[in-house]
RNA sequence: GGUUCCUUGGCCGAGUGGUUAGGUAGCGGUCUGCAAAACCGCCUACGGCGGUUCGAUUCCGCCAGGAACCUCCA
């Protein structure tokens, strides 16, 4: 490999090349969903971008631990009210269940969307929950170095103290005293010593369901604690990357930096990454503004926005044809388009497998191949990467009508390209029309289309289009090649 | 109000100081009995106004419009 990995990084503001803390080992950890809702098209986007990551640092022989966590436990509905309820227990009060049937039933449905959408699991997918004592001692440590400080019960973060030593806001770039002046609003929060403080721990109120002991009394973790306690104890104390929406650079990320540093005394994520928001009449997709669409109703076809199903590989294939630090405009446009292309795609994959070889070529594979590798390595250029791909289409097709050339060692090369690129890295997949399994339909379809053969050669034209017009209303496509008749399942 | 960012052809989306992104849609052609598919060709765009430059969509400034974050959020 000529040229080598290069990330932008949200740190530095700039393309970085990658090199692993520990040779041939890397270290990712990405914030994974707060399950108390339905996934919806928006965390199909740091899904499928860390998938892609992920995907490409094992192709480049990396031994990859990439942890992913569940938050099932605090982030506060709201701060400002008394009742210190948190989204999982509200969710579970008005739907008469456990907090943790909640979480199950979500986490569930999680995992099966991220299945349906081809994405690898990672390695270790902590959950918050499970994780309150690692918590708590990253809680006392903090409170050890100075950086904290308790309140009737619940622990903060000082933001100032540790602006002194540290700087606070380098990821975000913002500092501390533009903020105090320009901020929005400055909400009475008579426990803080600073509207920018944080809780560490908060204490739970009675009704409140989640809530775990400590010396500190009954309560519960601050929300940006458990990544810094879960990355550090299965990434260590200094990690590669670190990933998760735009959406979380601030506070969240700009927090669990401030926590980890005055933990440990020194920075622990050396790349950060964010995937970019999803848009819909360019505006973000967020449950919280109720413009989003989840995945099932996504795949289903079943929601007022939508003017049709959209199957899982077209939906990553959309996200994937969008560089992940650009926004990507939802419509029904744009996902018809990309299914459109993503099936010449797959089509051309299949007639690869069927491609005649020559002595020589003239086709150049390996000009190809330089190219898609080096979309890859330029921050993950995934639609550029795409681009390539439907070069090599084009070249397939061309080979497949004979107009253009390629030997059988060629051929072994475009199909390993297609394979790599395709399968293991973007992670698509060919999705099955679901009735063409049936051998059954299979027999009949291949009689039908005999009887036509033998109206054709008859010369009966309006029998045999009466049979192909007929095969395509139940959704079958019928294609004469030259060296006989094909048809397929249209779904 | 503060911070950051964006504005590309019908639509989605790359990218670059001078050379074709790509997909999809549309048009014309090849192939076919006709279609479909495929291929070839065409549609050659970079918000507005200035500036730097031999040359700017790409750099700088201003203006307009939009977005994200500043509050839970992927």
């Amino acid at each position: 490999m000529e040229q080598s990995l290069t990330i932008y990084n949200s740190l530095s503001r700039v393309k970085e090349v990658f090199e692993p803390l520990h040779a041939g080992k890397a270290g990712m950890y990405v914030c994974g969903p707060t399950v108390y809702s339905n996934a919806h098209l928006g965390h199909a986007r740091p899904a499928i971008t860390f998938d892609l990551l992920y995907r490409y640092l094992l192709h480049l022989g990396y031994k990859v631990r990439y942890v992913r966590n569940i938050t099932d436990v605090g982030h506060l509905e709201d701060e400002v009210e008394e009742t210190g309820e948190d989204k999982i227990s509200k969710k579970a009060r008005l739907e008469q269940l456990e907090p943790m049937e909640v979480v199950q039933k979500y986490m569930n449905t999680f995992h099966r969307n991220m299945e349906e959408l081809n994405t690898l699991p990672p390695t270790i997918e902590p959950r918050a929950s499970g994780h309150i004592i690692e918590q708590q001692v990253m809680i006392r440590r903090i409170l050890e170095e100075g950086y904290a400080y308790e309140v009737n019960g619940s622990v903060y973060f000082d933001v100032h103290k540790y602006n002194n030593h540290y700087r606070y806001g380098i990821l975000s770039g913002r500092n501390l005293e533009e903020m105090q002046a320009n901020t929005r609003r400055l909400e009475g929060q008579q426990e803080k010593r600073n509207p920018f403080d944080f809780a560490l721990w908060k204490k739970a109120t009675p009704e409140h369901i989640m809530q775990w002991p400590s010396e500190w009394g009954m309560g519960f973790p601050g929300w940006h604690l458990e990544c810094s306690a879960m990355s550090t104890k299965y990434l260590g104390e200094v990690f590669d990357i670190h990933g998760g929406g735009m959406d979380l650079q601030f506070p969240h990320h700009e927090c669990e930096i401030a926590q980890s540093t005055a933990a440990l005394g020194h920075p622990s994520v050396r790349f950060w990454m964010h995937n970019n928001m999803i848009t819909i009449n360019g505006q973000k997709m967020a449950r919280s503004l109720g413009n989003f669409i989840t995945l099932d109703e996504l795949f289903s076809g079943n929601h007022p926005l939508l003017t049709g199903a959209y199957s899982p590989m077209t939906v990553k294939f959309f996200i994937l044809q969008a560089h992940y630090r650009s926004t990507l405009d939802f419509s029904n446009e744009a996902l018809v388009s990309a299914g459109k292309g993503l099936e010449r795609l797959m089509k051309a994959i299949a007639l690869l497998e069927k491609l005649p070889v020559s002595p020589s070529a003239s086709v150049d594979i390996a000009a190809l191949e330089k190219n898609c590798c080096a979309a890859m390595n330029d921050d993950l250029n995934s639609p550029i990467l795409i681009a390539h791909l439907f070069e090599g289409v084009r070249l397939i097709n061309l080979i497949g009508e004979g107009k253009e050339t390629i030997t059988e060692e060629g051929l072994d090369r475009l199909k390993n390209l297609f394979r790599v690129y395709l399968f293991d890295i973007l992670g698509l997949k060919p999705e099955e029309s679901s009735a063409a399994g049936s051998e059954t339909v299979r027999q009949l379809v291949d009689l039908t289309l005999e009887v036509r053969s033998r109206a054709k050669n008859n010369k009966d034209w309006t029998t045999s289009d009466f049979i192909r017009d007929e095969l395509g209303k139940i959704g079958i496509v019928v294609k004469d090649r030259k060296d006989g008749t094909e048809w397929e399942m249209k779904n």
